[in-house]
DNA sequence: ATTAGCACTCATTAGATTAGAGTGCTAACA
DNA sequence: TGTTAGCACTCTAATCTAATGAGTGCTAAT
């Protein structure tokens, strides 16, 4: 036999060991691997097998008498070599886009619901990092006068990502003039991001002198105080309650509690899925990779959501270390093609 | 001894039990509330009254050897008429100033950050119910044309409550159409709800002839598209992970399931909980009153929200039967007034 | 009306026993 | 040299038993 036949076999045993444990959430034995593998081979060479993988470090032994249960080192290397990378069914994109178009016209509900329809059919949590118009390029700007010291500011990126807030402004403003600042705006946009938008009027208005000095600083005024209470971006998570459910929470209280309040702490969660959210699609992190205080036990799959080119956000599944991750990769992936799709056909309207 | 003085007595008794078991979570026996009575009555005097109790359906044991735990009927009987109304400490309020007031610039907003200031003062869950422009006056309609075929409708039902929403319009408009179409809208406002509106503008429709019809028609279709994405109202639900933490459920993977459950059925609660919210402050609903699969062995408060005279919404607490009804009463009154008078401050302006 | 005394109930806990799942090792075998 | 049958060994999980003790309800005395 040579080397790389050993090697099948091995990778064969630990993928059936990491399957079963998927399946059953309990250790898994020599035996039922043999029996899997038709008694090609006996339980006792496979003991040794799973000594060696045991040794090094794909699996472990919660005590002697126990099967073997897949460590973290043991998921990622079946993750990223061992297991088949399928497509989503037909029918569950089909099942996708009946969740998700209703909401194509808003960005924010379109993702909210490609969370919910992720977190419904893989029984366990779903998220999105939503973008706003704070980091977004900006292509339209507003203004709509309410009264005398306040105005409505309308910032609109694109047409499924618009923001309104009410500003209060010192000295009162009229119609015309409201609507001449927001041109002036406008001529300035010129494809930059907001953060971008605001240092540029900021040169400009140390440049600038006389009168219209003071068009420039009304405009950046205005536009701070319209951003300083949009967030950066939000974060949607859902169906964490089919999550705790899990036999591995459900069985263990202090599990479930490490686990709730990790899940409490959305903020820590966010900072690291955004790290992995980037164009190049699918990614995993699991376990003690996820870096999370009170999430060990868990993984997550990421994906970007693009409108054209531009990454805008990102759509995942967080679930249990033991989670289905081919089911789940292609679940993830057909999420993010299917909201890319709708975004960038709507994006080339 | 007098009747009155026999029934004080029992209600005393009554009141210790509720809160020792609210305390300790565990069942009380005589012999503990026969210390905290100081030895006035004997532990054997104190089991007549308790069996008394039980028989009137106020206290359950458990099992034969255990102390009593209050019933439904017992805590509701203690929530009308034995405990003590208390107001909220100063020092609390102050907090939850502090956590709400940054948030006054967006009903929505506001309301969030006082659900999650009830969660986390009360150690529960905390809830809001959040009006929208739908069901609300509407002060103000602008349009603004993103494109030929596009306008965004902005509707403004106050400084702190805005929708803006885009509409495809068939027929193509100019800016001047547009501020013509709005002001149109804006003489027909006069008060009305956003459903009143509608009713008032399809009305008009009928009865009116020749080129005006047209001008009616088309704001009609525009204010339907627009209004048609947005909800009836929202419901916010925050510090669920504190509620699952409680020893009721902790020690319980089924009873915390179907709290779990339950939870996750947002609307099914939010039409109970919207029963509740009236203009005369402070409702209890206790275990099975809350008639919400999967939330008997939970109780809530809720109080309402309200601009003026009009009650706009309504925030409360969610948390297992044993909670302490006092301190959350007095809370929940206590936001619900800070909450008030700022929205009512604000609406005077 | 109150209470001391007491028998009784029953959940909880600890300890002991057992069953069985699964292992690692050894020695035999192809 | 790789494979395998056989077997002793380990450790968990399940089941049982007994002891503990918290708390009750009843009775009879005060």
């Amino acid at each position: 036999m040579s080397v790389t036949d050993f090697e099948q076999r091995r990778n064969k045993i630990l993928e059936l060991i990491i399957e079963a444990h998927i399946a059953s959430a309990s250790p898994v034995g020599s035996e039922f691997v043999a029996r899997k593998l038709r008694s090609s081979l006996s339980p006792a060479t496979i003991r040794n097998i799973m000594g060696e993988l045991e040794g090094d470090g794909y699996l472990s032994q919660p005590h002697t008498s126990a099967g073997r249960v897949p460590t973290d080192r043991g998921y990622r290397f079946y993750v990223d070599s061992v297991m088949d990378v399928r497509r989503i069914s037909l029918d569950e994109l089909r099942q996708i886009e009946l969740l998700i178009r209703p909401a194509e016209v808003d960005l924010e509900l379109l993702l909210e619901r490609a969370s919910a329809a992720l977190a419904a059919l893989s029984q366990q949590a779903g998220f999105a990092v939503v973008p706003t118009v704070k980091q977004s390029r900006v292509r339209q700007v507003e203004f709509v006068p309410l009264g005398v010291r306040k105005i409505l500011c309308v910032l609109i990126a694109n047409d499924e990502m618009i923001a309104s807030h009410v500003v209060e402004i010192v000295e009162p403003m009229t119609r015309d003039e409201a609507v001449a600042l927001a041109r002036f705006i406008n001529t300035e946009l010129g494809g930059l991001s907001c953060r971008e938008l605001m240092e540029s009027l900021e040169r400009r208005m140390l440049a600038e002198r006389d009168s219209f000095y003071h068009v420039v600083k009304r405009s950046l005024d205005i536009l701070q105080q319209a951003l300083s209470t949009e967030p950066e971006e939000r974060f949607v998570l859902e169906g964490t309650s089919a999550l705790v459910s899990q036999p591995e929470f459900a069985n263990d209280p202090r599990k479930a509690h490490a686990l709730l309040k990790g899940l409490d702490a959305e903020e820590a969660l966010l900072a690291r899925i955004r790290q992995d959210i980037a164009p190049d699609g699918v990614r995993v992190r699991i376990g003690r990779e996820v870096q999370v205080a009170g999430l060990e036990a868990c993984s997550y799959l990421t994906a970007p959501v693009a409108a054209g080119d531009a990454v805008v956000g990102g759509i995942g599944v967080l679930g249990p270390k033991r989670m289905d991750y081919p089911r789940l990769r292609a679940l993830v992936e057909g999420v993010s093609r299917c909201v890319t799709e709708l975004l960038t056909r709507w994006d080339e309207r």
